[in-house]
DNA sequence: ATGTCCGTAACCTACGGA
């Protein structure tokens, strides 16, 4: 069982990535953010040439998450039950696994508005995450969020900056104390495993990314991950999302 | 080096967001 997240970065500018993507590689089940697309625009129709059956929740400019699975799929849920909810949220039965799809807001700077958010945003995911604990669930996605220092190119770049303070740390770390599994941490605790890269300033090409995107299992699913891996041929190709996709293999 | 890319509104360029 291969799932795999990937922030596309608007997926009407990514649909033919996507596309390829899906048809190249060995994908169950796609959890997708940052489609920024309302629902009446979703290929729901590509999807489902190629095999998928898709569950988006979508806002239309910004933001818009999604699930595509070849291996069933029963809507859960589009939301954690925020006042003036932003579309970040999405959950799905797919075969034996419920899958989330996850849009961390961004908080843009400590001192902005959006930050208090992000941090209150985390708390309500840490709540949900702790009332599925005990199915078989991967909560995976953009968090914008580096859990360590590991996860920074330069931390000295970062400084008073968001994604590494000691409080988004703690929010995302709030799913370990739960009981949930960082999955690339698990088969491999020493590599940084950038899955991010500024367009700008030749980010890419330096190597200077930050692992954001994140997969985190629950307890029972933790003795089934076989192999994580980040799949930067596709950060590589023409006209690529800012992010790559990052895989998890479930024996 | 605020150096790129995306969507939108409004127009052939700017802006907010990331």
């Amino acid at each position: 069982m291969n799932i795999v997240t990937w922030n596309v970065n608007s997926l009407t500018a990514r649909w033919d990535r996507v596309s390829n993507f899906l048809s190249t590689r060995d994908v169950d089940i796609l959890l997708i953010q940052e489609t920024k697309q309302n629902d009446a625009k979703f290929p729901t129709a590509g999807f489902a040439e190629l095999g998928y059956e898709t569950y988006h929740v979508g806002q239309g400019q910004w933001n818009g998450v999604a699930i595509a699975s070849r291996v069933g799929l029963e809507r859960v849920s589009g939301s954690l039950g925020l006042p003036d909810e932003e579309a970040r949220y999405v959950a799905a039965r797919c075969g034996d696994i419920t899958v989330i799809s996850v849009y961390v807001p961004n908080g843009r700077s400590l001192d902005n508005p959006h930050y208090a958010y992000k941090l209150d945003w985390l708390e309500h995911l840490a709540r949900d995450a702790a009332t599925r604990v005990a199915d078989d669930v991967v909560i995976a996605g953009d968090f914008n969020v580096a859990p360590t220092d590991l996860d920074v190119y330069d931390p000295a770049d970062f400084v008073d900056a968001t994604h590494v303070s000691d409080a988004e740390r703690r929010a995302v770390s709030a799913l370990a104390d739960i009981g949930y599994v960082d999955a690339q941490r698990q088969v491999d605790a020493t590599s940084p495993a950038f899955t991010w890269w500024d367009y700008r300033q030749g980010a890419y090409r330096r190597n200077r990314g930050l692992r954001i995107d994140l997969l985190w299992c629950s307890p029972s699913l933790a003795p089934r991950i076989d192999a994580v891996w980040v799949d930067r041929e596709e950060r590589e190709e023409e006209k690529p999302s800012d992010h790559a996709p990052v895989a998890l293999r479930l024996n």
